[in-house]
DNA sequence: GTCTATAGGTCGATAGAC
DNA sequence: GTCTATCGACCTATAGAC
């Protein structure tokens, strides 16, 4: 491994990334405004242009950032579960972790969920992109668990995997740390997408 | 009933509405623009201030409609089993006529949906106000179905409901018309949230 | 790297003629 | 009721000193 100094620059430039993933998450994209991102990052608005090209790349990276985040939060859980593990046991792993994450309110993942529905077309088509390959990593997981006999294939796969996703991203709007720990909220939604609201007899 | 005649004054006003529902539904709070609603009500932007006192009043005005239009749509649903229906039979009539709302892209309904967490705290305090009748119509439902004994009750009342809710608030974010209808995805998310997607053998 | 100063643009809102 | 004209505030972005 080689010497990677910590460099001023660098601690800055995070700073500054940062605060955009925090104003980004409570303001949205257009709500977003630089002068709030310095006073957070504790510099001046002009000073965003030496790290960034302009405020829409700075949202760009935020946002890219989010998505790897959110990835790899699902996937770490899951592949902790060893090479073994059924697919019912990977589908709760990944719930548990998507929404664990994202009511620890992690500013970049919460972010990038939030504002991928206001950017710019453009932005959004390259994010969309981006997101693309953690959409297949769900999608297989619940094929997967259809296939072997464990869950309901009369169910049509996409339209499970964004209820189910929705069911997850909309607690960023609602949950308040208090009463219901994250890993209460998680044990629940695991409950009730796996084995229903309803009593069979 | 007294003569209600429809004067020009009243349809103009409701055009300005309906482009404002239809701008925040796409654009969200921060980013709509008067300018934006004048062009689709086909007047200038100034002249929304005959109609208006602000730009708030307007988008306020419009999630206040929102509200009653989700309300008045699952209600009415509900209602139309007649008082003797079990309460499953009811929830299951709300969750449907609650999504197929928000699916059908009535614009007020979802520009409320997706506007209510941007907008001015003082704002949101008083939409929150006016939504609390709607959130206890849900508790109640959810309630008397572990009441009865056909929903479990082992699972928080308050955390089904939000779940439940976010899962099709969400499918705003992602719906496109086209493969799969309203009534499909509604039929979906009604399966899946009272029987899950596991397979009990 | 961080500052001051300012250009350039957009938007909400008002005034007043018609 | 609808128009033109415009004000003032705010924001992104740039220029250039230090």
């Amino acid at each position: 491994m080689p010497e990677k100094p910590v460099r001023k620059s660098d601690l800055t430039r995070t700073r500054v990334m940062d605060g955009a993933a925090r104003v980004l998450r409570q303001r949205g994209y257009a709500g977003t405004r630089l002068s709030e991102i310095a006073e957070l990052a504790g510099l001046l608005p002009a000073n965003i242009y030496y790290y960034f090209d302009s405020k829409d790349d700075l949202i760009e990276q935020v946002m890219e950032v989010g998505v790897n985040r959110g990835f790899e939060a699902v996937r770490q859980r899951v592949e902790a579960l060893g090479p073994d593990a059924v697919p019912l046991a990977r589908l709760r792993a990944a719930i548990a972790a998507h929404l664990e994450m994202n009511l620890a309110q992690d500013d970049y993942a919460s972010a990038t969920i939030r504002c991928l529905s206001q950017v710019p077309d453009d932005m959004r088509e390259r994010q969309l992109e981006n997101e693309r390959s953690f959409g297949r990593y769900w999608r297989q997981i619940i094929i997967d668990c259809q296939a072997d006999g464990s869950c309901r294939a009369d169910l049509h796969p996409s339209a499970v995997r964004m209820l189910l996703i929705g069911m997850l991203n909309w607690a960023v709007e609602w949950y308040k740390p208090g009463e219901l720990a994250p890993t209460d909220v998680a044990d629940t939604a695991v409950s009730l997408f796996l084995d229903g609201f309803s009593l069979k007899a």
